[in-house]
DNA sequence: CATGAATGAGCATTCATTCAT
DNA sequence: AATGAATGAATGCTCATTCAT
């Protein structure tokens, strides 16, 4: 009866890659990487373990797909607003400001990242943050802004890198530190970051 | 037979809780924490699965017990060398310094650190990343120095809180990207964080 | 519509039953008969497994039918050549013959049979090849041209069950030993083969 | 306390090792080798089926010992008799007879020693029926004494391959095939089968 | 007629843990 | 103090089968 016979059944089998990875994110979150066993994500998903190997050629493929889905929702929060930014200044705070938010906006997706992040592996047994990722897309961008940043002479001279994965440090800390979460809010957080590094990136006068 | 049988027990029960968690950081190392299971430390320890049951209550005992010996030991090295500066700023270089130089001196040990910290749980299914630890003297020994340079006029006006987090995140950092540690080598980057950090906290004239 | 509807529907499902037969060989010959699953043979036969299902009743209805149709066409080969022997002595000689020349013309269907003959079995879990079968035609005629000979005086006094079942044996056991085949050739085998059963066969003047 | 602690270790080991191979021969008996599960082999053999991966590396590791044994003991009783005949045709009869006499003393054996030849598989796919076997003791045997009787003079001239591989049809075909083995008793098999095997390699007065 | 979607049952295997020695 | 033996529970995954479309 449908004219559109492939995509009414691709749009089924979406929506239930859709839900597993749901469930998946649900259970990175709510119990980790270490623990998070198909039947438990099935669970949380309310489907049966068979079903996510019939969506899914493994498991490793589930989390993979979830990766790559959370680090792109991730960039795209964050370069969606740097993108209406003009000035390098203006970008580098949007971006700080940015990246903290998208934590506060879905923390369960952020620590389903996390833990995907931190603990799922190559085929080889590297972690995956120990491995060099061209791909991150996000931490290029940051480069490129510190770069704009100094080639208009609107930033001092730095070290672009050391500088870049300085933010990105102190950024990933505010979720990964209980401690400084519970001292310190989110805006305020915010704020004082975006006022250290211009401190950092200022260009005075008189100085090379 | 020994007049000191306690003694002589504790001794040698001692050394095997020594010798099973170097194979628990060996092992954490090599394949990661979800992959550690207790035959995999007890061939990297040379010794049978049941002698690790029978030294530690189960194994989150273990990974607790390593995961407090991995700190401390990181604890005593940064302390040790900070103990030796005077100065509020010669502290803050140091700890960052030796912050850095202890993922070099042994990288295992850290990754193992890592390990632990981003994947193990409390028995309520609480990651230990996102429990707030009093116990945390790292991050209390950096505060204590930030508060001490501003109080004794060394250090400018900013936020304690924030900018230790922003400092321990991006010494964190430097481990945990591939990326990072394949572009700047960590003496480089301790030297050029160090410059950041200072431009931070620097006093200058006229300004509160 | 059509005004034959069982018979066209006939035709197809008969065309769509051989289409998946025809996988179930393809995947026995291949990978034999513990790893032919209906999704193997699904794959080869270019059908989902699904309608496997719809086409047979069970796994081992396919077999089943499957099993006749094999065991039939290899009787039909057999049958026809021996049919056009008139002497007794041509009979059992072209029996040998074509008994052997069908596994050279088909050898994948020859596999096939023996691994549903030797893996299959009955709900009630009875081998098949430990099942009685009085519709093996085929060593019903070998019998049968055996009995032939014997009345009419042109074979010798013998045990007829017994040498049918040597013959049978020695047939088979080309196939089933990988050492056999290898090192005689089919055409020299089932000449020696027969020179054999003819010595035992024959009448010689003075013996009962 | 014991002085052959070594010793003894093996000996308990053996022993469930021996066990499981019983359970996996009772197994193979029952329900054939394609149903026959590490957990139904577990259920008759007594143990969990955690035990049995912990006396083999996996199932393929258990019944290729069970085929190991399985062939061993099946060459050993019928080489044993054999050793014991002088004359090539002594050692012809006493081949055939013990050949078929095994298979009536221990059926459940020789039925698992079936299904493990007809059903495994090596790690390329390869059955082992189709594999060239050059340990398979039991051939060579046979043939050596068809070339030592033709070599003494007691035989005649005939295809020694083929002669062998006639004999080991006819005797596999006995137990292979439930009509033959219902038709006629083990005794009468044997004999009957010898009488023709000695017509074929009797030496007769001006026949080359 | 044909299939994609879905599942409960079962698979081989590994797990942390216990226990007799 | 130390281990080999043993297991119940859980793992990721495949199976034959059903069903709505």
């Amino acid at each position: 009866m449908s004219n559109h016979p492939e995509e009414k059944t691709s749009f089924i089998a979406e929506a239930r890659r859709e839900q597993i990875m749901n469930g998946a994110i649900a259970t990175l979150d709510e119990i980790g990487y270490a623990q998070s066993s198909l039947s438990q994500i099935a669970k949380r998903a309310g489907v049966s373990t068979a079903l996510i190997s019939y969506h899914f050629v493994d498991k490793s493929d589930l989390m993979n797909h979830l990766l790559m889905k959370l680090m792109e929702r991730s960039a795209t929060y964050i370069m969606d607003r740097v993108a209406q930014a003009t000035t390098a200044r203006q970008k580098l705070d949007t971006f700080i400001e940015a990246s903290l938010a998208y934590q506060g906006t879905n923390p369960a997706h952020y620590i389903a990242l996390l833990e995907i992040v931190f603990h799922a592996r190559t085929p080889d047994n590297i972690s995956y943050y120990r491995v060099e990722d061209d791909e991150d897309v996000i931490q290029h961008e940051l480069q490129q802004i510190l770069r704009e940043g100094q080639a208009t002479g609107e930033f001092s001279s730095f070290h672009v890198e050391v500088l870049a994965s300085m933010i990105q440090g102190a950024v990933g800390e505010y979720m990964s530190s209980a401690a400084i979460t519970r001292q310190v809010d989110l805006e305020t957080y915010g704020q004082e970051l975006i006022r250290m590094v211009r401190t950092i990136t200022i260009r005075t006068e008189g100085i090379s």
